[in-house]
DNA sequence: TAATAAAGCTAATCCAAATTAGCCAAACTT
DNA sequence: AAGTTTGGCTAATTTGGATTAGCTTTATTA
């Protein structure tokens, strides 16, 4: 990774753990490897590293949303898919958006910035509600909507049935991100959180196992 | 008010919005009508502001969680209360829960700084876990036990249950700390969430007319 | 291979904010 | 009503940290 690249990696560490404000450019010099005046060779000033983060961000997230999407756009093709998943299979679909979200290096500490910056730019605390609130909630409410559509769930609202499943997420997420000590503790309720939901939402095991053998 | 109480008022303001590190003592000076220089009649510094405000919001927390208890230490007497609850009932304790902790004026600056601030110190990020994660949870988690034990909802697992009621609340604030804007549409949300709550958990209509015959 | 650009360094410089000095008037106190 | 405390002000002073100046070395390139 060059300089530029390291700069912005390093500064993204340090502005995640104490904020924009607290970090000064001779700590990301430092941690880069270089001093303080150094850096003003790549960014025309600390503001300007910190913008470049956002944009980066802004373009990985596009990114990412893209890679979540099963089929791309037509993801309806995989109807199929859903309508035999199992309690296992959806305790993987909650435990993966949970690890990723929570171990993805880069995500963690967009994250954690976000939550700490959020407040000075409502464009940041804009960024940082479709990326943790409102996207995994529309993206999953089509996952369950075809599901619901499939008969593997069952609900007369599916909004709220994805927020069922979702907030608890969101909420262990913001628990680990302040205190990664209670990671292990998290994942156990997370496992307990979706087995429970399975048995609120979920069809019964001897109609899955009917709807399986049909096929 | 006193200028000394009117300066932690006027500083927890800004630091709710801006966070610390981006406020000046002039602002606060500005904000309660006198010169930055007198400030320092009254506080040490900056840092002696901030820490009044954080010891003024640890007595509050207490107060208020001996002002949620019921019946203090001993609610466990009122479990005839819950005997009969009512979906409306339900529907008005998460209102009131969230509609508190939103527009409550010190407790939403409170938590808004706390959100800011909570990555520089981790005594503050347990202090905002404590608040808004795991007392409300523990809180509410007794109250749910006596409604089980009532009879009134059923589950084999009331911490998990306290999770799926709690979570989406504690999400829906954290998007109205946001953006106010949502407020609206987060308490029909709210509305909706607690109905179905009910209806997955709750024991159905007629045996809770039942159960109040009996009483 | 000389010329130029890139990327580093040390030693200033600059500047915004916090803090201190020192004065003054109002308001208690005795 | 003189003395003292309280809380305000203006005018420094201090300081921490961002930024700039200007030099050096290493890589590119014509």
């Amino acid at each position: 990774m060059d300089t530029k690249h390291r700069i912005l990696d390093e500064a993204l560490t340090l502005f995640s753990e104490k904020g924009y404000a607290n970090v000064y450019v001779a700590d990301i010099a430092a941690r880069v490897g270089i001093k303080a005046p150094s850096l003003y060779k790549h960014y025309r000033n600390k503001q300007a590293i910190f913008d470049a983060i956002i944009e980066e961000m802004n373009k990985r997230f596009l990114e990412q949303a893209g890679a979540l999407q099963i089929n791309g756009a037509d993801a309806k093709a995989d109807a199929d898919i859903y309508k035999t998943i199992s309690e296992e299979q959806l305790i993987t679909l909650g435990n993966n958006l949970f690890l990723y979200f929570l171990h993805d290096d880069y995500t963690r500490r967009f994250r954690k910035m976000l939550t700490i910056e959020q407040f000075h730019d409502k464009k940041l605390a804009d960024a940082y509600m479709k990326q943790y609130a409102d996207d995994p909630l529309s993206y999953q409410g089509m996952l369950f909507g075809l599901m619901v559509a499939a008969g593997v769930l069952q609900t007369d609202n599916v909004e709220i049935m994805t927020l069922h499943f979702y907030a608890p997420i969101y909420m262990l997420l913001t628990i680990c991100d302040r205190d990664p000590s209670r990671e292990k503790d998290a994942v156990k309720t997370l496992d307990a959180h979706i087995k429970q939901f399975n048995k609120l939402y979920g069809r019964s095991e001897e109609q899955i196992k009917k709807n399986r053998k049909k096929k």
